[in-house]
DNA sequence: ATTCCTGTTGCAAACGTTTGCAGGATGATT
DNA sequence: AATCATCCTGCAAACGTTTGCAACAGGAAT
């Protein structure tokens, strides 16, 4: 009896039916005591269960998933544009996707992490909701794949995308309303005394485009020149000497061109403001400075950065929440969040 | 015909089997074709292909895994200890998951990211692993709970840990020679002056641990005052205040403690510079302060901070790669890599 | 004794792929 | 014409779960 008993022990229980066998029922009734169904005599539950325990069986979510037609995972895809290196470096997606990844596990579900380079790839987005692999998908980040994302919602339903919102887009799509915060940063400089305007950042991607349309709106309200763009690459090492260059065109003996700047990206400013120290010019009084996203960086710089907030946290929760009664059957509008103007010192 | 044709085309193609119909072959041909087998004929595969593409079909993953006992995922598990809140949100450990994301993409792996409270599921590991859904794991950190971690490599064995190395331990590591790396810092701080040195952070995970013990191992070999531990949390909005008490405490109008500080992260050496700041103290001057990581805001501090260099894509690739080859059979031993000092102005 | 519940279980068919094996063509060699 | 090797393809059995349906036991109601 002890002998038998012990070599059950040692048998290996890798399926149901293992389990089954031990137990002296069927797979169907082990199958269903374990997903805590109704239908199973008490008894024979505890005695599943605690059986289960002993030999740390795990039902097979492969087999599961294929049977039930889900799997219990989100994918949650990042597609890089042009500058591949910034990117999934980047401190406001990698926080973003932190947030994701709480709300998802809340919520009974994992994350399936895929980056893309669309380029090298037209099928990015197909590729990966066809794998049947994922029960939805969150795409962070419109990049410069807005009409692609549309074509794809037309027909998948899963989908919740972070970005900017644009008129009468089919995408159901999360994000802070950029021109806004644009208009914020923008206010809030001329508030100070500039009169001179400029973007540091690209102004290739929407959310950056928005932005640099909102501080245009107000700039040209206001009857100023219109706001220059300097163009920048995204990633720290690049962006510095970017920076320095336009800094260096734009500020000279014969005279300064910029009197606010108004940078794309939190990371963007402090680079800009290390870049403008390193020129001798003072902050906020040669330049007026203010960031966006109000990352942690934003706190430590010198002088603290004034900046437009996105509510990172809330943009995760809202992406989970949409996604969930998506997948639900209900039909969502899009979430636009608010930005907050912080102000700290540079501007 | 072009009737047929056109309905045909309209027909949802979902399965292997459909796609056989439609190609006039058998599902097993199909599969064989798609996969790029040698054994079909060349016209055949065309055909399928052809098909494959026109009608958008991609083979179900989760059938494929089922069959053939593989899934192509690989687990990233993030096991947060005490401090929960700071975990998702460093750097550190996200440029480190970004990282790995490229290099797993590279070799053709999707990447299934979880974070997990080892408080709350004592089970946390085995259930990952246990679940079928992943080839292997990856560890990312081993926090509080080196045990579980050494009991489960005894029993499996497609599983990486990003983590500090201990003599005789089972399971396969990868990560910086913390000692090391604390022993370097101490010694700079010393060269420069410094003889009460104080560590800042939290002595509790092993990583810290080590590099706190490098630091003591140099100060006893100097002969000076053992290394003062000053404990915070890692969470930017605790520290800060933490730091704050901390400085307070031993700075005061009868004289200064510490004349060296070595920090846990460069985190938390940045709020530290902006605490010692914030109390009048000149550094390098008035103290001494070294960081470790070498995260890009090491560079944007005032004054650029000293710090000891991860290099982090180095941990990724070695993660991926001591993997792939456990996976593939192969008994792998732990990899450890070299911090390299990297002097800037704080010390 | 018969009928009819109610609660519990077993049976077997899915879910969509992959793959060992056998078999059918085709052409080359004897 | 017979034999054989070479290619290619089809058949059917897996992979491990879930779940509709049928069946069975036991008890209550007729």
């Amino acid at each position: 009896m002890a002998a038998s008993e012990e070599q059950e022990a040692r048998i290996q229980v890798r399926t149901i039916t293992d389990l089954a066998r031990l137990a002296g029922v069927s797979p169907g009734t082990v199958s269903r005591a374990l997903a805590g169904k109704s239908l199973v005599n008490t008894k024979t539950r505890e005695k599943i269960e605690a059986l289960a325990r002993e030999h740390g069986f795990r039902p097979n979510q492969m087999a599961s998933g294929l049977r039930r037609q889900k799997t219990g995972v989100i994918g949650v895809v990042i597609p890089l544009g042009h500058d591949i290196r910034q990117q999934i470096s980047d401190s406001f997606f990698m926080t973003l996707l932190g947030f994701l990844a709480d709300e998802l596990t809340t919520h009974g579900y994992d994350l399936m992490l895929r980056r893309v380079v669309p380029d090298d790839d037209a099928d990015w987005l197909d590729r990966f909701i066809g794998s049947g692999m994922i029960d939805g998908v969150i795409v962070i980040g419109q990049s410069d794949q807005f009409d692609r994302i549309e074509e794809v919602a037309d027909g998948y339903r899963s989908m919740v995308v972070w970005g900017n919102h644009q008129e009468g887009q089919r995408h159901c799509v999360v994000g802070t309303d950029n021109r806004l915060g644009g208009r914020l940063a923008a206010e809030r400089l001329i508030a100070g005394g500039a009169r001179k305007l400029a973007f540091l950042g690209d102004t290739g991607p929407m959310e950056f485009a928005a932005r640099f349309a909102g501080a245009q709106d107000v700039a040209a309200r206001m009857g100023l020149p219109s706001v220059l763009p300097l163009v920048t690459h995204l990633s720290p090492d690049r962006a510095s000497e970017e920076i320095a260059k336009h800094l260096a065109a734009h500020f000279t003996a014969q005279g300064r061109d910029i009197d606010g700047i108004f940078a794309a990206t939190d990371t963007l400013a402090a680079l800009c403001l290390t870049e403008l120290r390193a020129q001798g010019l003072a902050v906020p009084d040669d330049v007026k400075l203010i960031g966006f996203d109000d990352l942690p960086i934003a706190r430590q710089t010198i002088p603290p950065l004034t900046t437009v907030r996105q509510d990172i946290a809330a943009g995760a929760r809202g992406l989970v929440d949409l996604l969930l009664r998506r997948l639900g059957g209900e039909t969502t509008e899009s979430l636009v969040l608010p930005p907050e103007l912080v102000v700290r010192e540079t501007a």
